[in-house]
DNA sequence: AATATGATTGACCGATACGGTCAGGAAAGG
DNA sequence: CCTTTCCTGACCGTATCGGTCAATCATATT
């Protein structure tokens, strides 16, 4: 990893690092060419390795990167003082697409490296980003205040619902090709915005 | 087309198409290697070009059998035939998991399909397997009886978070390569009910 | 102007993967 | 036996890709 990479005109580093979320969120691991990143940034393969000695040092750079930027993006927002729930997933919301506005690919490169299959990778992935636990522990380990919400409502199948329609539009997104944040807000929203009608207590 | 693949006993001719749909479902098209598809089958890769004159060939011939075989069980369930808008689900979600018994990889593989963006095949995808149209839309066309669900109820909004988690679900599952009918149908049968109960008419 | 230093490139290399072929060996059937 | 069908391993040409390297360019220093 060669320093002078942090000596570069934030333009020009920004169009390298938003090249490799790019071409590694649309293909796996061992399938995105570096030769497709650096025309994606506009430069050279040559000297895309002599910022990088080699793809997995690309890569786990990445990896280690998207996690700084999402935690800086978090604390700036300051999503967890918020004490209800639909406003909790608002701000989270509002996070990705802050950041999705700058590195347009990010949660997608995220999204794929949490299933990353490749031997020599996942090890150091899990490191970097956190291992992946699954919706289900996520849905137990849920403490809500029964009462604000709807009677008799099953607040781990109202997360899991959450959880999954979110996932599910995302991947529809990253299939599509269209990543556009406003758009991904004013969806998300509603969505949001329906829900904490629906689960609401009356 | 070697005819003769019709003629195999039926254990062989499965073994064959669930590789493929297996193979196929994993990586993009031109990332699936019919050497792999051969492997998993059981059988030399010789062969499976001797059934299949190519690799272009052996897809199509997949993406077809693969409507014909939805096609076949949606009639045998007799899905249509239900008023309920949650049966209807219910029913739409039977055929998936009897599908998935048979064919594990089938629902996977028309799922990667309608997204393949190779050139060549696009346009045959769509006379194949139909166009995907997008969740807007089918959220649009939906006509459903307001006085059976919960008053105020926005029912596109509605449709669009029970179409999101269940697309979620499945992409959740097929990354994490776990696929499991009775599994599915336990997971999103208890989905389906939580929706029923949270947005049927009190 | 000469030189040194770092940035940047295109051409190249070795390895590998993959689609597809082919000559010929088993099997099956007569 | 012989013929036809089934089936395989070895092989080929091509393309891709990670990574290297010698050479060039830009800039600053002497």
């Amino acid at each position: 990893m060669n320093e002078s990479f942090f000596q570069l005109p934030q333009e020009k580093r920004m169009a390298i690092i938003n090249a490799g979320f790019r071409v590694f969120s649309r293909h796996s691991y061992k399938n995105s060419p570096m030769s497709e990143i650096a025309a994606a940034a506009g430069i050279s393969k040559s000297l895309l390795f002599y910022y990088f000695k080699n793809k997995k040092e690309l890569y786990l750079f990445l990896c280690r990167h998207s996690t700084e930027l999402t935690q800086q993006e978090i604390t700036r927002q300051g999503c967890y003082d918020r004490e209800d729930f639909f406003d909790i997933f608002l701000s989270g919301l509002k996070v990705k697409v802050q950041l999705m506005k700058r590195y347009p690919d990010l949660s997608l490169f995220q999204l794929k490296a949490y299933y990353e299959k490749d031997k020599e990778l996942r090890g150091e992935i899990n490191k970097l980003i956190g291992e992946y636990s699954g919706y289900e522990t996520q849905a137990q380990m849920l403490k809500l205040d029964k009462s604000r919400f709807a009677e008799g409502l099953d607040l781990k199948m109202m997360y899991t619902d959450m959880y999954l329609a979110s996932q599910g539009y995302l991947w529809e997104k990253l299939q599509g090709g269209k990543i556009d944040p406003d758009r991904m807000e004013k969806d998300l929203t509603a969505l949001a915005e329906f829900w904490r009608k629906v689960y609401s207590r009356k």
